[in-house]
DNA sequence: TGTACATCAGTGAACGCGCGTTCACTGATGTAC
DNA sequence: TGTACATCAGTGAACGCGCGTTCACTGATGTAC
């Protein structure tokens, strides 16, 4: 077996640099987002010469689209809490654990794709990655699920519409962190609870009178 | 009064330079997003020399802020509809109206916003500007305080929560056109019909079974 | 065991390109006489 | 009225810089003898 120079970045390591460089990369992405990286950038990160980056990958985007897979992976395994199963506690207890869970996501998902919708041949390479579950996607259809099995249980109403529940409460994901980052002065990481009391509450009554 | 040297580009036309250049960022912003526009770009659209705009603006930036500003404004006055006001038809269909106008909006503005939240030397600009409505934060208010009007009149229940409301809305607007940035072959400009009626009626109804 | 050589991942200076920005020049218009 | 000159917004070639990418070279390791 041949084994050639070793970067020194990794002396006393033993990942190889492949993956060495995409934890730098996700490391820049978790700190400033996608947006303005370099190759430089990265380079210097992972403490290793400008040029390696070419040995392992077709091109920066190749390298910047398994950097922002590897860090929707690392937001989503860091979420502490498992999503509620159907019948559990409350359905209104559950709603309010998925909207942190996913304003949570977000925060920390969204960001880092800011710079990336700009960036065409990215998106490109993400399209091609093994498991696309970018952009909450997989959240989306995790809360849809629950609320189907909450009506067949009874605990949620047979008309109402799993999908509308689930884009209402992604969306409003995307427009608390999308106001942050449009307008860094205001709030975004911690809206109030009080805020969230009033999103549960009107996904469970509506805004409707109640009936006499 | 002096009349030096006169750009071929506004010979019959009587505008000023500074307002064409703006008009020609701002065609191609709605055309492409403000994401990788050059003033090149610019200066050809404008069928104008590379250097003109540091005679009318501190530098790109500016430029491209107003000409954001100019598109926000436009896509705000191609809103066919006005925005309905609380007591007038059925709460169903002004909300219904509210949804489809936020939409509109959002499909016309979230895509050239894009490419500027990654230029913070834009958004400081912007911050400058007047009248700072951008992001669909003015049809937030006007959205939240339609629904405080029908609290008043007894139509919606006094207990809902106006900036609830107008957060979700909002939020699904931004998450609509989002999905279609982020995976161009997911639909954007024209979610169903059916989408739209189930939004509408878990705003107003909730998802809880109805009170035997 | 010890020495000379072959391998090839890693290195980093260098390349070409496109960008934002500058500035010496152009030329249409107003003014002086 | 006609001619020579002054003004200065517009022009576009040129500048400097930073980027993505390349490639001749380095040197640590395995192999041959």
């Amino acid at each position: 077996m041949m084994s050639p120079r070793r970067a020194v970045a990794l002396r006393g390591g033993e990942q190889s640099l492949r993956e060495h460089l995409i934890a730098a990369a996700e490391r820049l992405i978790a700190r400033r987002g996608a947006g303005g990286l370099t190759v430089r950038d990265i380079a210097r990160e992972a403490q290793v010469a400008d040029g390696v980056l070419y040995n392992h990958f077709a091109d920066k985007e190749e390298l910047l689209a398994y950097a922002l897979h590897a860090h929707v992976r690392s937001a989503e395994a860091a979420l502490t809490e498992a999503p509620s199963e159907a019948g559990s506690g409350t359905v209104e207890a559950n709603l309010r654990a998925y909207l942190s869970r996913a304003l949570a996501l977000h925060a920390a998902i969204l960001p880092a794709f800011a710079g990336v919708v700009t960036q065409p041949k990215v998106l490109a390479r993400l399209a091609g990655l093994p498991n696309p579950m970018a952009g909450g996607h997989g959240l989306r259809t995790e809360l849809a699920g629950y609320v189907r099995g909450e009506q067949r249980l009874g605990r949620v109403a047979g008309d109402a519409s799993a999908e509308a529940v689930a884009a209402l409460v992604v969306g409003v994901c995307h427009d608390l962190v999308l106001g942050h980052l449009l307008d860094p002065s205001r709030p975004a990481p911690e809206p109030s609870p009080h805020l969230i009391d009033d999103l549960v509450r009107t996904l469970l009554r509506g805004i409707l009178p109640s009936a006499p």
